[in-house]
DNA sequence: TGACCTGTGAAAATCCGGTTACCGGAGCCG
DNA sequence: CGGCTCCGGTAACCGGATTTTCACAGGTCA
């Protein structure tokens, strides 16, 4: 059983003093970060709390809430476990929840040690993506990510990335060599979706490329997909030479001429 | 495309006659396609089915039996989604069963509609992590269909697609060898019904064929049906020999009824 | 041959991404 | 506590890329 990294991030929106005092107890047993919420949260204020699930009473709330908000969390925040937890229900409530997005539904009174074994089976599902690529200090082109220093360094000299620019480097990096789409990218960064029309990903994209291009000027990295989103992979400015150094054979590889910078017909 | 796919592959290992009975009626409603197994399977048998998920009851094995088949299923098949049902039983049961990998432990009698909605959840949870294993690069004729870069190539070269044309030409290889209608293809690719008189198709057909005859002449890659809509098939220009390699085995066609019209070449 | 399709070319209408400017909030400093 | 700077995010403008729409020519089928 050690595939689940020991600590997980789990907020409770309960009310429920008696549950709640149970399943802390077990939690804190196992070494998990749990915080507790009254009600409503606003949605970027649980991107920022970067959980890994909720638990949600739907009885804190009236219905006419209740239902809405599972919703919008379940809707917007895709990487997220949700566990709804109440007294009683009926079937249709159930299968309103799971239709809506929740990942589980459980009915108390429930064993603490239940709802962890569910709460892990929800995560552990939407983890296998997250894949956790250990972010080994990554070096394409002349340029170096290092995550854990938050930047990039080319030569030992810093890009100067912001927070955001830096997840977005990283996001782009990781996905080495394929095109990822805007809604994805922005998933992968912000956390949730990305509304219609947003044009955050572009602009943060422009920022990166004038920091990227100032500390290495001769190397292009981010390659526009138009109507699709970016591609990162490294690639001289000339274009003549055709081998970029380590190429990831099955990918990539020189197929870098697509239609990126390029002129064209 | 397809975020609730409406056609699941479900398998269900059970003997309760009565409980699987509802369920399957209710699976045929929506459509879901399933079979009822009566007892282990082996491994490669599940992954031959390319099932979405399996449900499964404990209880047809003898405990000392179940669990370890339980524990390999989910070991050894990380994209399966498994939801235990069950007559009876304990928390430590279900916490066993849950820590051992299976995704959901529905307790019996339990209405077939949540069991429906629990399966969804599991899969609509597996599926957003398992987006790893994209549409792995598909080789026909020269041409090289490559998901992951929203492109296609022949010897490196990129056709310089746009996105449209690509999702053209990835619904017709999708369809490997059988004739697709225009309406499908239009619904496939545009998302919606197209309108009568529409000629979209024919011309981004026209677009697609121009940009792969220009990368890969020798080959002729679209067929136009009459009165029906395109196939695609790779064949080398010359036109003589017919056959080119294997045969199409077994036509993944679902709806694709058309076929009929083959012999027109 | 006539009624229907499909192939073509291009113009017209949209869509998109690159850029710039600007705003409000958070954190820092004096 | 005000003033500043840094950052993330939004709105708008613009030119270029892509999609659609048209009008016809060329083919196919009965």
């Amino acid at each position: 059983m050690g595939l689940t990294a020991g600590t997980l991030r789990v907020a409770l929106i309960d009310r429920d003093g008696a549950f709640v005092k149970t399943l802390a107890n077990r939690l804190d047993a196992a070494g998990w970060q749990h915080r507790l919420l009254g009600g409503i949260v606003p949605l970027d204020e649980l991107v920022a709390m970067k959980l890994n699930a909720l638990v949600l009473d739907m009885s804190v709330l009236p219905p006419e809430e209740a239902w809405p908000y599972l919703e919008r969390v379940c809707g917007m925040l895709p990487g997220l476990g949700v566990v709804v937890c109440t007294n009683e229900s009926t079937v249709a409530q159930r299968v309103r929840g799971l239709r809506l997005g929740a990942d589980d539904w459980i009915t108390k009174p429930s064993h603490p040690e239940e709802v962890m074994a569910r709460i892990e089976a929800v995560v552990r599902r939407r983890r296998r993506s997250t894949a956790e690529p250990e972010r080994g200090p990554l070096v394409v082109g002349e340029l170096e990510v290092r995550g854990d220093q938050y930047q990039a360094f080319v030569a030992g000299r810093s890009a100067d990335l912001t927070r955001r620019e830096f997840e977005l480097l990283q996001a782009l990096a990781d996905a080495q060599g394929s095109v990822i789409e805007r809604g994805e990218i922005y998933r992968r960064v912000w956390g949730y979706e990305m509304a219609h029309g947003d044009r955050s990903v572009d602009v943060f994209i422009r920022k990166l490329r004038i920091k990227l291009e100032r500390l290495s000027p001769g190397w292009t990295y981010i390659h526009t997909h138009f109507g699709i989103g970016y591609r990162f992979d490294p690639e001289p400015v000339d274009g003549s030479a055709a081998e970029p150094p380590a190429g990831p054979p099955a990918a990539a590889g020189q197929g870098s001429a697509v239609a990126a910078v390029e002129p064209a017909r």
